[in-house]
DNA sequence: AACGGTCTCAACCGCGGATGG
DNA sequence: CCCATCCGCGGTTGAGACCGT
């Protein structure tokens, strides 16, 4: 049995709107707002629509400040940017971009940015990233593993937002706990030589970058930032924005853990977390016993959390694969 | 000019979460 | 605590525009 519709379909009118239908929408919302209800909007407003396409129809088209047409090279970065650090959360990356909508950045990363990063990525050596990670024995990995022997202090936090540029919205704000775990976040190389080029003087935290609001120095995020962004390696061989396979995984690891932290489990992000996260996705395994080269990995620490409620795991009881995971989190650095 | 393939983007769909009775 | 309702989100669709032959 499925869900209820949320209106009657037959008596609404579907489809592009017309300028008089916008008109009489613009002319409700600016006089009275939506009243804290969309769904009796229209028949107030004397539209035949929708209440929820009264909703994108304001929020995507006819709201103030709504900016249309193309998307400059500091957006193009700051997408790349937040797309790398947390996925495809469109309404949060547009939470960064004053004047673009959800809708928009999702359809310009669909049809354009995927497309650009793939031919970017495409002409290192034949599509450098995606055979690194489908091809686990692949020598394009030019750039040292990272010891993960040794946990070093981070302080990249893929949902930390600029509290500049956006003091309303913060995932952090809403894990109880988590600002603490991102010290045991290590999935970046702390030896690697970190370009700060685009530090702000203006800006009262100079690790801040002024522009995306991430710390400067993580390697992933500020290589998009500080470059541009896929282009060649100065040695003309090793992209910077490579992901090795276990910056992969701890991107996984840490969505999953901040999926508990949400269901309240408040394990440590240790060995034992990473082993039972490990086990509990067949394929990540195989991968990873496939090369070898993770076989040393200590998260150090020695607690555990339970993976049996999260929803990774709940995707694998659903029989959704784990390579459907793989496929969110992951592969659209990998397209090819 | 005609046609077919591709691209764009506004709009829709359905789900999960929040909220309030 | 349960249930109904609404909101907001991300994924998907499809009509029209565009492009190449």
């Amino acid at each position: 049995m499925g869900r209820a519709p949320c209106c009657d379909k037959t008596k609404v009118k579907r489809g592009p709107w017309s300028p008089e239908e916008d008109s009489k929408l613009r002319d409700y919302i600016e006089k009275y707002g939506n009243g804290g209800n969309w769904i009796s909007l229209p028949l107030k407003a004397g539209l035949r629509r929708c209440g929820k396409s009264c909703r994108l129809r304001w929020l995507n088209y006819l709201r103030p400040n709504i900016k249309h047409g193309d998307f400059s090279e500091e957006e193009d970065r700051i997408i790349f940017s937040l797309f790398a650090a947390i996925g495809s959360r469109w309404s949060i990356i547009a939470a960064h971009l004053p004047g673009r909508t959800d809708n928009d950045i999702k359809n310009y990363w669909n049809t354009k940015l995927r497309k650009k990063l793939v031919s970017s990525s495409s002409s290192h050596s034949s599509s450098a990233m995606a055979s690194t990670f489908l091809n686990p024995n692949s020598q394009v990995v030019k750039r040292p593993l990272t010891p993960l022997t040794t946990i070093q202090p981070c302080s990249y936090n893929p949902y930390v937002e600029n509290p500049n540029q956006n003091p309303t919205k913060s995932l952090i704000s809403n894990i109880n706990g988590f600002e603490a775990d991102q010290q045991l976040f290590p999935f970046i190389n702390p030896n690697y030589p970190q370009d700060l080029s685009l530090s702000d003087s203006s800006n009262n935290n100079n690790n801040i970058s002024s522009t995306t609001g991430f710390l400067q120095n993580h390697n992933m995020c500020d290589q998009y930032n500080n470059h541009n962004s896929f282009s060649s390696h100065v040695d003309g061989k090793t992209p910077e924005i490579m992901l090795k396979q276990e910056e992969i995984i701890m991107m996984m690891m840490i969505d999953h853990h901040i999926d508990q932290r949400t269901k309240g489990y408040i394990g440590d992000f240790t060995q034992g977390y990473y082993n039972n996260y490990i086990n509990g996705h067949g394929d990540l395994k195989q991968m990873i016993s496939g090369t070898g080269t993770n076989s040393n990995i200590n998260m150090g620490g020695s607690g555990s959390v339970s993976a049996s409620s999260s929803s990774s795991i709940s995707n694998l009881a659903e029989n959704k694969s784990s390579s459907s995971l793989l496929q969110h989190k992951c592969l659209p650095y990998f397209y090819s």
